[in-house]
DNA sequence: CGTCTTTGTCCTGGCGCTGGAGAAAGTCTG
DNA sequence: CAGACTTTCTCCAGCGCCAGGACAAAGACG
């Protein structure tokens, strides 16, 4: 078992580490506020835990050169999102960088006892390739609500087979090692906030566009879960009452009028009514369409193609207009699987979402697409169970 | 200038005196986890300064009586809710009991000198009949956004002439005593928390439908103001994109569709149609309809009345539906002037609400009137300035 | 009236923290 | 290159806070 910070002072330490990277004992200092004797002993307690080691000599600040401390280089976290139709796992260190990443196609619905086999092979491969000896703590999205303590999804729509699956506790002893479950959109913003645009932003959300659709909250810098953990369940507000039946036995959920299964599906339609050229050529090809063949279609020009991409973009926009009036937050992610759309959807959610709210919210309100992609959700996780392990006992 | 406690411990030792009476040094010492000894230090040092009294003998517990304390009985605080077309103002002690409470009709576009003219004299007014002396802390909640650190209100829609105006720093002035401010509706929110209905619920908001719709959040015990100070301005989300057209510019929003003022208008619109009798008549006899009379001919079984109610609790429910989805409460609090439209406003809310967000969010989803109505909003304000006061200096 | 329980006070020993003194290690200037 | 200045780090004395035991006070109970 890692060790683990024995106080409050400690586990500032430990985060300051791991955010800023290796650092003096001199300069911790001066961020958090204790005397000089009480830093070198916390910081000396902490060298005998073994969690940070002394990493060399500091450039001078014109006297004696520091003794420069750094988290200790062979912790390593293991990052594990679990998408709807994609597994993610990805190994960092303490400092939650990425030293290895794999991505494998896989449809959640198979079950937990498959994609935890297939998990587990790819845990396998990390180890292999000599990236880490064994890990000393896992982060584990999943693509539906979560019962955060305990660690175990709760009435998952599109993941038929896991509910009450104990997540937590399974993964727990393969690994041995600590583990936290969450949303996977929740580690999506955790993963903004820790390494991507949402840094030092207290008050966000982030909306991941994928197959389905989602929202993570954060509100004064920590995650916003709810009561049920269902918070950010966006994908079924309604946003037409004449629209579409939608999985849920509702009319015009958002999800069923724009997401990556609504846009597939609506460009199958128009390819297969003549209306694009390119969309139907494209079918011809490979037999089905996906999002990524309307951001290419969109990209060469198809009319068409934009057209479904700026619809669904006002759309969205319609519902985070909403959103943002009755929240007010500080900053608006987009990502997921869509960033191909990148801009031609981004103008058009802000377009509605600049027209909707109110100016006193919207002034200062940047809505920008996310950047870490495919990282987001592996270093929100890692960022998870770093945050728990980088607490006190 | 009134003391203030001068750690965490005394702070939290105040809290419990507010929220749960006059109690022992043996009880508290149950809650608070400190020492015998500590605990002993702790409230002598708060009898010192005057915050707190003896206050006789408890009864017995099985053996010795112990000496109870209570916070001290002259201690007073001062609601002021400026609402949009009435002020209330409130004496409370310290355990936030109302002594006193006065409502005077009033326009809050009459700006802020006249309305500030008019709290003065109504404080006096409570001050005289011997109430108090003198006020320890005065909260004050206006009908918008304001930036909380400031108490200053920035570009409030419905208030023209108090945008900037320094309410804080003037009222501070008047009255010789710390000041806070907040929107009326974060207030409701609070007193409802304190007080009410949301007693002990750590997530949950709560909906104001007045003259406009608002709506207080308040996330793990504390109210989420939002980046601007905006937050649960939702009277502008769109409920019909063919809808009225709004003083804000847009179309169809839930405050242009139902609030008391639309309310009224259709109600009047109604009654020179023809299409009731009831509202007719009454329209008649007052020259104006307001929603108090669409409650009454409600009550009298008139079918319009009951529709428009309908109507209007579907619109509503539209949009906290929405709301719960993305936020997960465990509570739903519908409180404002329209609590005379009671069960039918609040049966409408809930069929679409439980109809439209997923099962896992409503569950166990609890949507109440207030049960504080008038009060609430001064108890808000005098639990916030008692939050203040009653926090480390 | 004696015993038991609860409450309140006093006191001692221990722990942890602050901040000064001073040594160690470097930079900079003439 | 020597000496002065700066920064870093360690050591230590002294102070303050606090836990928890001993004991006294007050009352319940039989």
């Amino acid at each position: 078992m890692t060790a683990r910070p024995a106080n409050a002072h400690q586990a500032r330490l430990l985060r300051l580490l791991r955010d800023g990277g290796p650092n003096s004992r001199a300069r911790l200092g001066d961020e958090v506020d204790l005397s000089r004797s009480k830093l070198a002993v916390e910081v000396d307690r902490l060298l005998e835990t073994g969690l940070v080691v002394a990493d060399g000599l500091a450039a001078s600040r014109g006297g004696r050169r520091s003794h420069n401390i750094r988290l200790a280089p062979g912790l390593r976290f293991l990052g594990i999102d679990i998408g709807a139709t994609s597994v993610d796992v990805a190994v960092t260190n303490a400092e939650l960088e990425i030293l290895g990443h794999l991505t494998q196609p896989m449809d959640v619905r198979e079950g937990p006892v498959a994609v935890f086999e297939e998990v587990l092979t790819m845990v396998g491969k990390l180890r292999d390739s000599g990236l880490a000896e064994g890990f000393d703590g896992a982060g584990i999205g999943v693509p539906g609500p979560v019962r955060f303590p305990e660690g175990v999804p709760v009435a998952p729509p599109i993941m038929p087979g896991w509910d009450g699956f104990p997540v937590r506790e399974a993964l727990s002893q393969e690994l041995g090692c600590p583990v936290r479950v969450d949303n996977d959109v929740n580690l999506m913003a955790m993963g903004e906030q820790q390494a991507g645009v949402a840094r030092s932003v207290q008050d966000f959300f982030c909306v991941k566009i994928g197959t389905g659709i989602g929202c993570g909250i954060v509100v004064g810098g920590e995650v916003h879960r709810g009561t049920t953990g269902s918070a950010g369940d966006i994908g079924h507000i309604q946003v037409d009452p004449e629209g579409r039946r939608c999985a849920c036995g509702n009319r015009g959920c958002l999800e069923a009028t724009f997401s990556g299964a609504a846009l597939a599906r609506d460009a199958e339609s128009a390819a297969r009514d003549g209306r694009s050229p390119e969309l139907s050529s494209r079918l011809e090809r490979a037999g089905r369409l996906t999002a990524a063949d309307v951001a290419g279609a969109a990209a060469a020009g198809d009319a068409t193609s934009l057209d479904l991409i700026r619809e669904g973009g006002a759309r969205t926009g319609q519902v985070i207009a909403g959103l943002v009036s009755f929240f007010n937050p500080g900053l608006v992610v987009i990502s997921g699987g869509v960033t191909g759309l990148g801009h031609t959807l981004l103008a058009s959610i802000r377009t509605q979402v600049y027209r909707r709210s109110l100016p006193l919210a919207t002034g200062n309100l940047p809505i920008v697409l996310g950047e870490l992609g495919q990282a987001a959700g592996v270093t929100g996780a890692t960022r998870l169970i770093s945050d728990h392990l980088f607490s006190p006992a």
